[in-house]
This record gives C-alpha cells, sequence and structure tokens, in this order.
DNA sequence: CAGGACATTTAACAAATGCTAAAAAGCGTT
DNA sequence: AACGCTTTTTAGCATTTGTTAAATGTCCTG
C-alpha cells in the first residue's frame, strides 16, 4: 500500500488520518497472466493501482484483429476511467499479461474516498494531467514516424518490456504486421 | 461568455455569483489566421475557450517538417494545459487557423477561479476526463487503419473541417503525405 | 481580367509495409 | 531427450504509400 501512497502523495498533501481512510479501502488482489481487469460489454468495477506486474488495454477491430492500445506498469493507476466513473458498460478490455499485483477500490469506495479528502479532487485531476500529458506523447510519434522509428522509440521508452511482452501486442501496438516487425528487428541487428 | 457558462454547467452547477467572478475574468479577444495562440519555447500565458473558429497544435519534427498533432474548435477549450498549469515553456504550438474569437484567462485569474470556487476542480477533473477519452478516441484509430479507412474516418467526425482547413494539415494530422491524401480523395469520388 | 502567390492534383517511379504460408525457435511437460 | 504447443522468423510476392517535380486550380490584388 505504501507504494501508492508515496505516489499519490507526489501529487497534493495528506495527513496520516486521510492516508489511513484511504488504505482502509484498498485491496490488494492479484491476477495471473491474461486473467481480464475489465472486459468489453461490463461495467468495470475497480479502479487499481498496480504494485507488479503489466497490463494492456486491447479490443477487436471490425476484422477481428486483436490490437492493443496500450501498456500500463508498476506504479502507475490501471482503469477505464470514464467507464468507471459513469458505470456504465466498457469498449475495451483490460488484461493482465504477466502475473499481477493490484490495489483495487471499488466504485463506492473511491467515491467515499472522494467525498471525505478535501482536495482529492486536485490531487487526482493532477494525476490525469499527467496521464494526458503521457499518453499523448507515446501516441504522436505512432501516427508520423515509421515503422523502424516506431520501434526504436519504443525499445528506448519500454526497454524493459522488449522481453516480458508477446510480439504481436508490441506490433498491433506499434500498429504495424507482427512479420514486419520481426524484418525491422532482423534489420536493426 | 454565455456559451461558456453553458459549456462548464453540463459538467457542475454554480450560482449567478460564482458565474459572475468567472465571467468578471474572461477577457473576449480575436486572433487572425495563422496567428498563434502559443508558442513552442515560450510559456502560455492563457487559457481560452474558443467561441469561434478553429485552432491546430502542431510541431517541427526533426526533418522540419511540420506536423499537427490536433485540431479544436468551437465550444471547447484551448490550451497547452500542463505547461499553462507549470508555466514552463511549451514544446507546440496552438496556431488559429481560421480567424477565431476567443475568451481567455490568465493564469492569475485561472488560479483564482480555481481558489474562490468549491468544485471548480470537479468541474475542471470532469471535463479534462471528457477530453481524454475524446482524445484517445480520435488518435487510436490513426495508428492502426490504413489511410483511406483514415480520411473516411476523420470526413466522419469532423464533415466541416473538410473546407475550412489546408489539406496538408489534415495530411499530417492523418500520417500520410499530401499526395497520397489527394489520391485517395480522388480515388473516393 | 491579368498576374502572382499559394494550394491541390497528377504522374511515374522508388521504397516500405502487408499478406500468406511455411520453417524455425523457444518452452514446458513428460 | 522427445513431444506438442506457442511464438517468432523467414521468404516471396502483392499492395500501399512515399517522393519528387510538374501541371493545374484557386484566390486575392492591382
Amino acid at each position: 500500500m505504501n507504494k501508492m501512497i508515496e505516489y499519490l502523495l507526489q501529487f497534493g498533501s495528506l495527513d496520516s488520518e486521510q492516508i489511513q481512510f484511504i488504505s482502509d479501502r484498498g485491496k490488494v488482489t492479484t491476477l495471473v497472466t491474461n486473467e481480464y481487469f475489465s472486459e468489453a460489454g461490463k461495467t468495470p468495477r475497480y479502479v487499481g493501482f498496480i504494485l507488479k506486474g503489466i497490463f494492456r488495454t486491447c479490443y477487436y477491430n471490425n476484422k477481428g484483429d486483436d490490437i492493443t492500445h496500450d501498456f500500463i506498469d508498476e506504479n502507475n493507476f490501471v482503469t477505464d476511467m470514464q467507464k468507471f466513473e459513469a458505470q456504465t458498460a466498457a469498449t475495451e478490455y483490460i488484461q493482465a499479461i504477466t502475473d499481477c499485483e493490484v490495489i483495487v477500490f471499488t466504485k463506492k469506495d473511491w467515491d467515499d474516498i472522494g467525498k471525505t479528502i478535501i482536495g482529492w479532487d486536485a490531487i487526482t485531476g493532477q494525476i490525469l494531467r499527467k496521464c494526458v500529458v503521457e499518453i499523448l506523447e507515446r501516441r504522436n510519434f505512432l501516427v508520423t514516424e515509421d515503422a523502424t522509428t516506431r520501434y526504436l522509440s519504443f525499445m528506448k521508452k519500454f526497454p524493459s518490456f522488449i522481453n516480458r511482452i508477446p510480439l504481436s501486442y508490441i506490433a498491433s501496438y506499434l500498429g504495424m504486421a507482427q512479420p514486419s516487425l520481426s524484418r525491422i528487428r532482423k534489420n536493426i541487428s
């Protein structure tokens, strides 16, 4: 739980009573590889804070291809934010792609924290802003750069992912076919 | 100013005193086509709410190409959020691509609103969440779909942009060369 | 309405990437 | 070590997209 509190304290201050209030509501759970944290068509039940492991968000396009939109790893919140807030059906999957350890909060507990802790909106707002910037940075270059550049940037930003994640996920995240990614890897080395 | 208040009221309630407080701090200004709202290398001075016109965010990649990242139009806030909050130098330009009319807020006034109005964080947090979802929806398909599909989706989502925006901006936004976009337009019709 | 500046289209060729299927490599289990 | 299963690589060919430069179109100004 401490890792999460540390994370939160980067974005605002919390006294020990508030920390206790938050801690009391988080439950540590584990997911095994390939297990879903939330599923398309179902209402997301939890916000999670990742203690260990990597998740991906993904969906099936109209050709039936499995497309990975993003990877999320240790020391980050994971949730289908808007669908969780609105408690409506998600359109994407969130899947554990390694064994994972997560602190989860139910909607009720998350709302209670928001109502109880003055400044909670400011903290989550800041986290959100940081996430937006990161997402844009990560995804903008995917649109404009060629395949080799995209892969090199990915390696640079997520060196630890290369050997922990199936190549097919990386290929679809980078917007290319898997054989193309293989070819690129060969050319680089 | 009313258009902005209406927009805000979608995300939370404000009493007439609060509305007055906000209105007193916004100044209506105009920008002509090609004028910058904020510039790379400079600290953003304003948050804006667009009453009329279209902006784009853009930057120059390492080959010197002018790349458009996004379009923003009427009835939306426009700002380099994180750089504005932190008051540090921006890395992108925000440029008017039509004549524009905008309500602007200085950093000081924006902060004063945040300090004065209870629930402001909650309102801006909601707007932020909505923006994140929209940005992701708009940009995710750019990575995985082919050029024709990307253009068709763009036309569907922004039919009014096609005749108001230079094609070169649209081409770079969609991640393709301008002659490719021309070819696609020909094939479609 | 002529001229100039800028935006868009066209064409031909080059390069990159997609697609398919088969081969190879890796991995866990027995 | 051998087997089955999954992942990754390879190869050849088809298709898409990029690149460059010239031609055409459009709009504004004098």
